[in-house]
DNA sequence: CAAATGTAATTGATATATCAAGTAAATTTC
DNA sequence: GAAATTTACTTGATATATCAATTACATTTG
């Protein structure tokens, strides 16, 4: 079997569509809020839903923990979260969110349900279960 | 309807299987050739099966112009390549495998087949074409 | 309980992503 | 054919990715 070009290959579809998604995704968040990041926002909304430690919400939305330091370190320094020592396990970080944060969350809330809408556009439910059950078994494959 | 948790949507799916790939990728190669990334591989590899220039391999594999400029300057630091400019048009870059790149992409072609192999294990071709018909759809409403 | 081991997070070094602004060469327009 | 526009690429600034090494605290073991 001839050697297939790094293209010609359905694992560079997927990076070419998650790039596509998440510049579309990008660039109407920064039409509503300029000064956050796609990752930042999605942090924001994980963190609102669960009391996750750092580490368990950098799980949940893959980062590697060290890139997770860096980006909790800009969020503050942004003000839309707090970095809070666990009590009961001084090693864990517990992060909250500020009112400037609970604002942003409240403003983008529609722009992530719209960016999502927009990239699954004519993707039935039935196709949305097929592509799911297809990554994750190619993740695992990778595991 | 409900506001989906943002891990919930098959999105983050796709980044978690690309994730799950590139790092498998990576270190599969790094086994073979110590100090060169995956993507600096496919480009690699891009240059030998084309004769095209510097932006439009970037384009090929989806690589910003700005990020294709640095990991050129890093494959050259690196001897793996060199750049040339194109005398039909002085604006353009033309890129040419140095002897060590050959031997690179010698040594790891088998490497990136078998990376591939192994991600789409019992994927069967009509996944394949499944996935990446529901892929190139996301791509364009993102677009 | 002191030593060994494990865990959560950080830091350093290097690579890549992205946008905006800039440069130099080529092409078009008037 | 000089000025305006376009094209190919570069640079700066900032954000994120990844691996290895380190720190601080927690838990286990002997």
């Amino acid at each position: 079997m001839r050697f297939k070009t790094p293209t010609s290959t359905v694992l560079y579809s997927i990076e070419e569509t998650i790039k596509a998604y998440r510049k579309l995704s990008q660039q109407n968040i920064t039409q509503v809020v300029p000064d956050i990041t796609l990752d930042q926002t999605l942090i924001l909304m994980m963190i609102k839903e669960n009391d996750k430690t750092q580490t368990e919400i950098a799980d949940l939305i893959f980062k590697d923990y060290a890139s997770m330091t860096r980006i909790v370190k800009l969020m503050e320094r942004k003000g839309f979260l707090l970095k809070l020592v666990d009590n009961q396990d001084k090693r864990k970080v517990k992060l909250e969110i500020t009112e400037k944060g609970k604002k942003v969350i409240k403003k983008l809330k529609p722009t992530v349900k719209k960016n999502r809408e927009t990239a699954l556009h004519e993707i039935s439910e039935e196709e949305q279960r097929q592509l799911f059950n297809v990554l994750k078994r190619i993740t695992k494959n990778c595991q």
